[in-house]
Parts: C-alpha cells; structure tokens; sequence
DNA sequence: GGTTCGTCGTCCGAAAACGGCTAGTCCTTC
DNA sequence: GAAGGACTAGCCGTTTTCGGACGACGAACC
C-alpha cells in the first residue's frame, strides 16, 4: 500500500509518498521530472507519523534553522543508484560536488555522466541533497525539479549558512 | 506476506502457500520443479484458515472421496497462462486431455507447445489438475513434480472412479 | 564561448533460445 | 503387415540475451 499526502512550502507544493513505515518519495509539484502518477489504490494519510515528521523537519529546513534530516528513508533503485543516493547525504549543507567528483568518491571516476543519471532518478528530492550536485564547469546543468528551483535551495542554504 | 505450511500426505509431502486470503501455491516436495525457495520473511501459519481447509479437502481427495475442490485462489500468471489455468479446472476428474487438444479449447490450436509451458507454470498443483494434460500418443510426457507422481494421481482418480 | 568525443549505467526493443507438443517420415522389430 | 521408436521440422508464449540509444558529464581542442 502506497500513502501519499502534499505539504505547501515557501518555493512550491511538495507529495510526499511512504510505504507506511518509511518515506519513499518527495516530489516538487507541479512538473517533477520523474514523479510518479497517482494511483487509484493510493491513500492519503496526512497524519502518518512519517508524514508529520517529514513535515516538521522540511518547515525547519526551509526557515533555514534545519540542516541535516532524521527520517526514515526507503528509496528503491539498482545498486549503483543506491551508492550515489549513499554518497549523496554526505555532502554537507550548503556545499556543493560536480558529478565527477562524486563519480570519484564513489570509486568510478569516469561515471560522470551515469552519475548524473542516478542523481535524477533520485525520489526523495532535499532530504537526499541532489541539489547540491553541479557540473564542474560551474553550471547547475540540470534538476528534476527545475533548475529555477535548484537554483533556489541552493539560495537558500548559502543564506542560511552566511 | 506470504504464508506458509507443510502436510504430510500418502503421495508426499506438500507445500502450501497463500496471501492470508487465497490459496496462491501447492507443491509436491522434495524436487517440484517451480517450487519457490522458502523466503526469510515467510511466516509459518498452519492453522490459516485456507490452509485447514485446503487440508480437509486434500486429505479427501487422497482418500478418494473428493473429485472437486472449493477454495480461493490466486494464483498469479500472464493472461495466457491464466487462461490456460482456467482450462484446466474444467477437466473433469478422472479424464485425460491432450495438450494440442486443450489449445484447441482456448482458440489456439497450435499452441499446444506453449500449453505445456504454462501448464508447467501451474502454481497449484492437484487443485488445478494440470496432470490431466498427457501427451496426443498417451504418453505422460512431463510433470513438474515428477512424472511417478503425474502416473500415482491418475491411477488415484481411475481407481475412484472404477 | 562552442564542438567533438569518450565514458558509464539504464532503458527498451528485437532476436534468439527454450520447453511438460505434434504430425509426419523412415526404419526397425515382431 | 503393423506397431513402435528415432528423428525432423513447424508452432507458440515466455525468458533471456544482446545491441543500440540516451543523458542533470567532462576533458580536449579550436
């Protein structure tokens, strides 16, 4: 059973999904790259204790005052997605990686361009900080959720870490 | 969640498996061809309400007192086999039936290469009499839980039905 | 700047291989 | 002769394999 609910923001709408247990999705609405259809058989249950964490901790996030989230986090995907996704949450607030040197920290420098892949295949967008991965030229280059609003969460850490 | 129990009858022992609502398998162990591999998160559950009855009805059918079963299934296929499987439960106890004749019965009259395939594919052995099917020549040609087995059921439902 | 090219994992479609078959042929064997 | 076995060549759905195309790149070179 999938479990689905919205949550406004300061930059746009976010559909947040869970499998009950943990969070499995988190999308920028409307027009995120990869977000999944809503389903028939899905429920939505905004008082799901996931939910209401997830919640909590984004508010925090985007008044600047959260910088690292603890949530319960099952995301699905190949095992070289998983290892980007792993290596992912190690970049710290407010910094930022090109996809070769993370393509490097995960042992396969030459991923580069893979690595952008899984990057975009990425479901729990902010908690898991794609954002902060940028071409090395200096370019934000690309983002699910638009690059307006990658360009926007990347304001917004470099405000809050002044 | 799967569940699951085992049971001990005349011919071997079975394996029973089900989604708590429906029977989803039975298969003759040791060495049933498609036999699943019993997974860590299985849960043993033998007094599941469709496995005593699935018992009660088997442990008739072995005695030679029951030429029918009434249980929920749900098993899973493609719709092909599906219709195959369907097929299968109209074979009346105690016949045979030709391979290329039940493709005959479906509207795919040459198919009867891909009907042993599904047939093979068949989850629920004995219930869905899928050891009905012999070959155009009368011979036994295959079984997934062996073909003494296969050759054992029938001489079951020829003997009840002298 | 722009262009080209090498690189890597994933997706997708096509093609081939694989059986719980069968009818047909040919050849043994009684 | 007739029955039965060995072999062949079609048939069909499923599974597996394979090859090519595609990107949220990056370095080299104009």
């Amino acid at each position: 059973m999938t479990y689905f609910t919205s949550f406004e923001t300061a930059l746009c709408t976010l559909l947040l999904t869970s499998n009950g247990e943990a969070l499995t999705g988190i999308y920028l609405l409307p027009d995120h790259r990869h977000a999944p259809t809503q389903q028939t058989d899905w429920q939505e249950s905004p008082n799901l204790p996931v939910f209401v964490a997830a919640k909590a901790q984004l508010t925090e996030y985007f008044a600047g005052t959260r910088t690292a989230f603890d949530l319960p986090l099952a995301a699905l995907g190949t095992p070289f997605q998983k290892t980007v996704w792993a290596e992912l949450v190690r970049i710290p607030y407010g910094q930022t990686l090109s996809y070769g040197e993370l393509a490097g920290r995960i042992g396969n420098p030459k991923a580069s361009r893979a690595v952008g892949l899984a990057n975009g295949k990425n479901p729990l967008s902010i908690v898991v900080p794609c954002h902060r991965v940028i071409g090395a030229s200096g370019k934000l280059t690309g983002y699910g959720g638009g690059l307006a609003r990658k360009e926007a969460l990347l304001a917004l850490e470099r405000f809050a870490t002044r």
